[in-house]
DNA sequence: GTTCACCCTGGAGCCAGCTCCAGGTCAAGC
DNA sequence: GCTTGACCTGGAGCTGGCTCCAGGGTGAAC
């Protein structure tokens, strides 16, 4: 990453003034431009991800705005926990808006409600965590943590469980 | 799953009398007994998480209830999210807690930052996902999720953004 | 005409945590 | 003695999302 910054830094925009005035890009500028190996670009491309990319007579891979703007969409979606096949589906939709409203949501909906029950499971998660921690800095034998897991966290362990606040 | 259930419903505690009293166990009672595989029991041996389980003269395996509380433990620690490779330091740990109380403090902090940061992660992106739908809602040409991720959630689309209360 | 960075392909490997399979053994009941 | 079901082993395969590699081509500069 760090490599990839300064290789960028020190060989400068070698994004070469020809394709850079048509809006064309090879694979390395790409890679440069949204962080993403050349090797993950051949792979989105491998997997329908991305549509057949433009080539060069000699077969050189030669990206547009286009390409990039939907590898920003695709990175996007993916902070956003949107498997690649889902990204897919999207990507589709992006094409024709309109058409695909209902089908968006629907993926949007359900993509949400999986967010808020793997929230719901962290926040049961963290509390178990927090109160096992709590423990172990209060006794001085045997390991609460240990103990904790063993009896599913707060089973005999509650009466001394008045012990600093819990933040 | 539901045909483990119900085999196991429907040939009963096939646990034989013999090995039942003696706290002996094959490996298919205890697949019944956690909701593992045999497969998973096997391989749980196998990357040395397990112990190496008894076996009779003919080398079938005899679990006991030791192994039972292993599993158990394991299931648990699962579920607060350590990874096999951690459940194998906690077990470790967990036959001698006096010596182990620091690593094993060392260990459940480091994951409840983890746990933390994705709880952060998570309620970033559920805001970005009901604004999204919100949106959505109120809206009747485009599609303004694909918008929304095109151009990174509430950067134009802010101001038509009280719409519906974001709960 | 040689060097060099960059590009190409097909295919293997990696991570975790299983899951499945073929081909064989064991043990209890009829 | 035969059937049946549970068990054994070693090894391959799976999911998702890459990552790496060998072996070879391209094209601009010196």
């Amino acid at each position: 990453m760090s490599t990839a910054l300064s290789a960028s830094a020190a060989k400068g925009r070698t994004l070469n003034k020809r394709r850079d005035r048509r809006d064309e890009y090879r694979i390395g500028d790409i890679a440069r431009l949204t962080g993403l190996s050349a090797d993950t670009l051949r792979y989105y491309e491998q997997i329908k991800l991305l549509p057949a990319v433009n080539r060069t007579a000699s077969g050189i891979r030669v990206y547009t705005g286009k390409d990039i703007s939907r590898l920003n969409f695709i990175q996007r979606a993916q902070k956003m926990n949107f498997s690649l096949a889902e990204i897919g589906e999207l990507l589709k939709m992006r094409e024709d808006p309109r058409r695909a409203r209902d089908e968006v949501r629907r993926l949007t909906a359900a993509k949400l409600s999986e967010v808020e029950a793997r929230l719901n499971d962290l926040n049961i998660l963290r509390k178990e965590l927090r109160l096992l921690l709590n423990l172990c800095k209060a006794s001085d034998d045997g390991c609460p943590i240990i103990e904790g897991i063993d009896r599913k966290v707060g089973e005999k362990t509650r009466q001394r469980r008045r012990v600093k606040a819990q933040r």
